[in-house]
RNA sequence: GGGCGAGUAGCUCAGCUGGGAGAGCAUCCGGCUUACAUCCGGAAGGUCGCAGGUUCGAGUCCUGUCUUGCCCACCA
């Protein structure tokens, strides 16, 4: 197979995921005796989204695990799937209806219902193919969706179960209420945002004469008002409890009570009690018995009950209140107050408490085996962190607002008889069955019109994409799941949740560990999201770069903390590194022609010794840092082995010998060429099976090749010595050449001084072996070499080497290079003196750091005297 | 009001359980050396936010502090 000159992804991506495909080699299989099972399940992303930042970065880790995980042999399976994301959905269609001059009121709900299916089938795969295009191996035959028949059965039988063991109810509450969705939400989905406001003084008369002057941001709820309260201990105003005052405009009676929840250092210490639009309030009531008064309708406009104002939207009303107030003379005042103000999360608009008739599910006793969990350690975050805020928040849980009054999603599994009576079941038959004997006559039934929260779904995720409540083989293989990857921003949401419910409903731990990624943020540390225009999308970043690319820039941002901004640099950088591995495997293919040379028994030179162990080493730091999901650590490894092992220094010193026809060198390229691909492969998928192919040692597919293992080799320290005594002295002639522009194609005289016969030699016929390195070098050694007039000098520790350039070489210049090299090597050498001799080093520091120490001090005297030396015979 | 993260070379960031400050980009100099100019070679650049403390030894651990970002919380 033919490499091109340059690596171009595109081709190559799209042909080899088709030859995944083909092959079938993401799918699964059940009843595999020998193999260990290896699962994670995608966390699903919304039907009709698009790929984002974020998606590039957890399908990348997941896929970079569970291809290691096929690797190793494990029975590795990816569950995917989408989500239904009810509230989100629901708005973009609702958004396109608007753009076609209609809403979904208009169409009614089956109609609208309809039209979000057609919106799926239309868009639904696109995310799929998105994954696919960022390489991901999932199992595709195990696609499922939230609102798949087996998985809406888990829900119904799950909600069935709740509210059978009491942990569901219905009632009136004050939820959260978006009057531009018209539905409740849960406290997850409101964000909170500190806005610019103020805060009004409004008087309020008592019925016994005066006023009470009343602090409130939002002024049109007093039409809510059912009373007033007072902090019982608070003398200026504790005398009037039991007292009435009147509200103003509406004049109705409001009894003034006493509440520990008043704060009589803010405002005027006095709190307007406005059940039916306010947590604090909805409280006080409860605790008073006073009445709640809702304001509003759905859709945010006031009601009946606001009187003069009915019919008006929000703000009109705020305004028209204040102008009334102002005209009675009940606003005292006005002062400029920041606060935090509620937002929907799906639509921005300002979410309202509103009393309204919702069903919830109770939390605690949930909550309480997945604190167990964690605890126990039978679950366990990565990083370790995410643990406390994981118990701060199942330790302080409420209620879970389940009912949402949208189109799209899991209808409740609740129907009433003709006397509002519930009957709950997994289907209608089975209500009716129920209702008909309950009544004794056959009655119809009408179904609640809501439907359930959309991670009422996603908490069972784990075990409804393996097909529970049936008991099934995959759930049998694969359940509980190995690995769960997602972000931190889901962790309350879902994370949590799936924990809570795998526990109740399996009483088994969803997953064992579960990896928290990082949020992307823009240059100014904004959260990215497509509404603040600040996104970048993957898909192009694949286009420009090439998806193994994108995929090693997201692999690289693990290391962070809770944030990263965009790597720009590491998709360049991996864009390079890419094109380099592309060269390098062409490099060694065009020089292996048709063979596939092994691996030679017996390796003789330092150089070749010196690679296989760095090979194995970073074979070992690759799984080490897998293991332990330190991406980041695994693709530096990768990255400097490749580069700058591999390629800058034992591809160029191969090259004098591949001219030679050596076959040992080419055997040893050959399996580095094929170990290397492997190594890579769960981090670049794409690049690595185009290079596998090109090898075409192996039909089938690098991703199910067995992942290499780390080989001991003898350590024998001479070979690094020799090593960096062949690196020190060519980067010493490079450097001398760069120094006094010595031209590459000049020859240059280098005197060194050493024992040619001693450990030395094989250095120096390599050196001379690869002039290619340093340009063209006459050598010559001697034990005890002098150095020539107006030579330029390097110093080793363990050797130096004179290069005779009179007339070219200035020696006020050398002098000071010499200086500035002796003074660093004195500065070092001072530290090492002063540790060494200090007895409480000595004494207390272990063994083979002492030992270290004195080694170092030993290399730094011998370079010191030789830089000394040298310094007296340039005349200094 | 709590909690968490980040502050290391001009920039973006590595630096695991404390033991000789690193990479890439940018800068400067020199190279189209037939794998690669998405390249090769050379150079320059840092009191590791600040102040204490523990330790033989701290970028790494502890305390405090400053800057910055985020999350949670019923302050009208």
């Amino acid at each position: 197979m033919e490499l091109t000159k340059r690596y171009q992804p595109a081709d190559v991506e799209a042909k080899n995921y088709r030859f995944w495909e083909e092959g079938d080699f993401f799918r699964a299989s059940v009843g595999v005796v020998r193999k260990v099972p290896f699962s994670i399940v995608i966390p699903p992303p919304n039907v009709t989204g698009r790929l984002h930042m974020g998606h590039a970065l957890n399908n990348t880790l997941q896929d970079v695990v569970i291809r290691y995980h096929r690797m190793l042999g494990d029975e590795a399976c990816w569950f995917p799937g989408t989500d239904h994301a009810g509230i989100a959905t629901q708005n973009v269609v609702e958004k396109d209806l608007a753009r076609q001059g209609t809403t979904r009121h208009e169409l009614g709900r089956d109609a609208f219902v309809a039209r979000v299916w057609d919106w799926k089938a239309k868009y639904g795969s696109e995310i799929i193919d998105q994954l696919k295009a960022l390489g991901c191996s999932c199992d595709w035959s195990r696609l499922r969706f939230t609102l798949d028949e087996g998985l809406s059965k888990a829900v119904r039988h799950v909600f069935v179960r709740l509210y059978e063991d009491g942990l569901v109810y219905r009632g009136e509450y004050l939820v959260n209420w978006c009057p531009r969705c018209r539905t409740a939400l849960s406290d997850l989905e409101v964000d909170h945002q500190d806005e610019d406001g103020a805060l009004y003084f409004l008087r309020y008369p008592l019925e016994k004469g005066g006023h009470l002057t009343i602090a409130t941001t939002r002024p049109e709820t007093m039409l809510g008002d059912t009373a007033i309260a007072v902090h019982p201990g608070d003398e200026r105003h504790n005398g009037l409890i039991g007292s009435y005052a009147i509200l103003p405009i509406l004049g109705r009676r409001l009894p003034i009570v006493g509440s520990e929840a008043v704060d009589p250092e803010f405002g005027t210490g006095t709190l307007k009690v406005t059940p039916g639009h306010d947590p604090v309030d909805f409280e006080i009531g409860r605790k008073e018995g006073l009445e709640s008064i809702n304001i509003l309708n759905g859709d945010g406009t006031l009601n009946a009950a606001a009187g003069p104002f009915q019919g008006m939207e929000r703000e009109a009303a705020r305004k028209a209140v204040l102008e009334r107030l102002q005209a009675d003379g009940a606003l005292e005042r006005i002062e400029p107050y920041r606060h935090s103000v509620g937002h929907c999360e799906r639509c921005d608009a300002v979410v309202e408490p509103l009393l309204s008739t919702q069903w919830f599910a109770r939390m605690k006793p949930l909550a309480d085996k997945a604190i167990a969990a964690v605890k126990d350690g039978r679950i366990q975050f990565v990083p370790e962190r995410w643990t406390k805020l994981y118990f701060d928040w199942l330790e302080n849980i409420r209620d879970w607002c389940i009912s949402r009054q949208l189109w799209w999603g899991h209808r409740i599994p609740v129907w009433y008889g003709p006397d509002g009576r519930e009957f709950v079941a997994e289907t209608e038959a089975e209500a009716s069955v129920r209702a008909d004997e309950h009544y004794g006559r056959s009655v119809e039934l009408r179904q609640d019109e809501d439907v359930l929260d959309t991670w009422f779904s996603s908490w069972l995720w784990p075990f409804s994409v393996m097909g529970w409540p049936e008991e099934t083989d995959d759930l049998k293989a694969f359940f509980p799941t190995s690995f769960l990857l997602t972000g931190f921003d889901i962790l309350f949401f879902w994370v949590s949740r799936m924990v809570m419910a795998s526990l109740y409903f399996t009483g088994e731990v969803p997953f064992r560990t579960v990896y928290i990624t990082p949020l992307f943020v823009d240059e100014r540390g904004q959260k990215m999201s497509k509404s603040k225009g600040n996104s970048v999308d993957p898909i192009d970043l694949i286009g420009e770069y090439g998806a193994d690319a994108l995929r090693l820039a997201m692999a690289r941002t693990t290391g962070k903390g809770r944030t990263v901004r965009m790597p720009w640099g590491d998709l360049t950088e991996g864009r390079n590194f890419l094109n380099k591995i592309w060269n390098m495997a062409r490099f060694i293919l065009m020089h292996l022609g048709d063979e596939r040379p092994e691996l030679p028994c017996e390796v003789t030179r330092f150089e070749d010794r010196y690679i296989l162990r760095r090979l194995s080493e970073t074979t070992e730091i690759v799984r080490k840092n897998l293991e332990e999901y330190s991406f980041h650590l695994a693709v530096e490894a990768l990255y400097a082995f490749t580069w700058h092992d591999v390629c800058d220094w034992y591809v160029e010193m191969a090259k004098p010998r591949l001219a030679a026809g050596d076959d040992k060198v080419r055997g040893l390229l050959c399996h580095l060429l094929r170990e290397m691909t492997k190594l890579l492969h769960p981090f670049v998928p794409f690049i690595t099976e185009e290079i596998w192919q090109a090898l075409g040692e192996d039909p089938r597919s690098v991703c199910v090749a067995e992942y290499p293992c780390a080989r001991p080799q003898n350590p024998d320290p001479g070979d690094a010595w020799a090593m960096s005594m062949f690196q020190g002295m060519t980067g010493g002639l490079r450097s001398v050449r760069a120094e006094w522009n010595v031209p590459a194609s000049v020859e240059l005289r280098a005197i060194v001084k050493a024992d040619p016969e001693g450990a030395l030699r094989p250095v120096l016929e390599r050196l001379r072996e690869c002039s290619g390195m340093t340009g063209p070098v006459r050598m010559e050694t001697s034990s005890d070499a002098q150095a020539p007039k107006g030579s330029a000098r390097v110093v080793l520790h363990d050797l130096e080497m004179y290069v005779p350039l009179a007339g070219v070489i200035d020696l006020d210049a050398e002098k000071t290079r010499i200086q500035k090299e002796l003074a660093a090597v004195n500065a070092e050498l001072a530290r090492a003196e002063a540790k060494l001799g200090n007895e409480q080093f000595l004494a207390r520091a272990p063994e083979d750091v002492v030992e270290k120490e004195r080694a170092k001090r030993e290399e730094l005297r011998k370079k010191q005297d030789r830089l000394e030396a040298n310094l007296r015979s340039l005349g200094g």
